[in-house]
DNA sequence: TGGGGTTAT
DNA sequence: ATAACCC
């Protein structure tokens, strides 16, 4: 942590400029996100797309399509027949195999995390960076007098004019700055646009991120969050308030963020319980102290398939067997092993929302030895694990009808729990940096004195 | 509604 | 193991 030292140069324009030391409230937080990003993707993939009104399609459904298609009137989450019936010029790309796409998502984290390693993931095309760190070191070597000339990058929300004396705005401004040049980096070296926010909350930053779309950033003044988050029509569209909390709050007759700023703290707790209460009120005035957590590796891997009808053992082994296969070369590319595998089921029924049911195990340690060494059979003893799991949940002696099997391999480990500083750390080959297939390729690993 | 993900209980 | 949330 690099604060100013308190007491120092008292009042010097410079000081002014950063927090007061313990002081650990103001942050600047970006939240980037991508513009259509499976189909920027899949243009990417194929530049004769570029110009074309194109959708992406799983299943029945355009999950996200570009911009040229929205102009003829197509939406995300629309039916492909609605789709084609607006669009009849619509050009169409499977979107069900996500392998381009999370591997262009980790991408765009990796180049975030270069500008600051506090980066985490929402879904495949939006991250959060905490920028307060590096907007106190951009400040603490600015000259006094350049302040006067700095400017913001984007647009200011409600075009709220920047005081170049309020050290928010100061920082938020240079939070702007940054914001610009990470857009710019993923257009330079991915190819990717996208939208930025740059707020002091995780939830401002998102909201105001979507007000100029595509390709375009916005930053929030705090004078002016009170009138993002009343611009929102309904509480649902606050982001953490889901289908259900938004239905029990219809019931208590609340819908606006008014309604939710003024209800009795005490009727919500008692019809929520107190940690949902207070945090959706707290949201409600535009609060939010959740930090930008690290996402890190992922803590699950997992392939899923929806069926229009699987009524028998024998097509959901093959179903099974599919998704475990590609599940296999993930895990292997990743380096770390699962130790617990779960099926999951959907059950086919005529009004219920759809409610999963899962069973999980832990994978018996020969079979995690095995995992990644390509040699030797790991789909079979694998696939009857799972058909036991099957078994548990579904009496195959009685008729069935399943709608959707989906496989997840969690509880990573890096078997390499190796510390560091120790000298099996230096010894162990990192599976993270061998091939699948490469049987003893070693890559020296940087030794560093702190380590010690 | 797809094909993913996360955390809390 | 499920339920809620996010995309």
């Amino acid at each position: 942590m690099e604060r100013a030292e308190a007491g120092v140069s008292v009042g010097s324009p410079v000081h002014d400029r950063v927090m007061p030391a313990g002081s650990s409230s103001s942050r600047v937080i970006v939240h980037v996100d991508l513009d259509c990003f499976y189909a920027q993707v899949e243009m990417i993939s194929n530049p004769e797309l570029k110009g074309k009104p194109l959708g992406v399609q799983q299943k029945y459904l355009v999950v996200t399509c570009n911009y040229e298609a929205r102009e003829l009137g197509v939406k995300k989450l629309m039916n492909v027949r609605d789709a084609k019936e607006k669009c009849p010029q619509l050009v169409l790309v499977n979107g069900e195999d996500l392998t381009r796409y999370r591997e262009t998502s980790y991408k765009v984290t990796e180049l975030l995390e270069e500008f600051s390693p506090v980066v985490e993931r929402l879904g495949f095309d939006e991250n959060f960076v905490d920028l307060t760190e590096m907007v106190e070191k951009r400040l603490q070597r600015l000259p006094s007098d350049d302040v006067a000339a700095l400017t913001v990058s984007g647009h200011v929300y409600n075009n709220q004019s920047i005081n170049l004396h309020d050290v928010l705005h100061i920082r938020l401004l240079v939070g702007s700055q940054i914001a610009a040049e990470m857009r710019e980096a993923m257009y330079n070296q991915l190819g990717l646009t996208g939208c930025a926010g740059v707020a002091s909350n995780k939830l401002l930053a998102k909201l105001v991120s979507g007000i100029f779309k595509p390709n375009q950033q916005t930053v929030l003044l705090p004078e002016s969050s009170q009138d993002l988050i009343h611009s929102l029509k309904h509480v649902k569209e606050m982001p953490g308030i889901g289908y259900k909390t938004a239905k029990r709050l219809e019931a208590l007759g609340i819908s606006s963020v008014h309604d939710l700023q003024t209800v009795s703290s005490k009727i919500l707790e008692k019809e929520l319980g107190i940690p949902i209460a207070q945090r959706i009120q707290k949201l409600s005035f535009g609060e939010d102290n959740s930090p930008v957590t690290p996402s890190g590796p992922p803590q699950s891997f997992s392939e899923e398939d929806s069926l229009k009808k699987c009524s028998s053992e024998v097509e959901a082994k093959s179903k099974i067997q599919e998704l475990l296969a590609s599940l296999l070369n993930r895990v292997c590319q990743d380096g770390r092993k699962p130790h617990t595998i779960r099926l999951i089921i959907r059950r086919y029924s005529s009004e219920k929302h759809c409610s999963r049911e899962s069973r999980q195990c832990s994978i018996p340690s020969h079979i995690i030895q095995k995992l990644g060494t390509g040699n030797y059979d790991v789909m079979t003893p694998m696939v009857d694990i799972l058909m036991k799991l099957f078994r548990s949940m579904v009496n195959v002696k009685m008729p069935f009808h399943l709608t959707l099997l989906s496989v997840c391999f969690c509880n990573l480990k890096s078997l390499n729990t190796t510390k560091k500083g120790t000298i099996d750390y230096y010894l162990t080959p990192s599976l993270s940096t061998t091939s699948c297939s490469g049987k003893h390729s070693f890559k020296m690993k940087d030794i560093h004195m702190e380590d010690f």
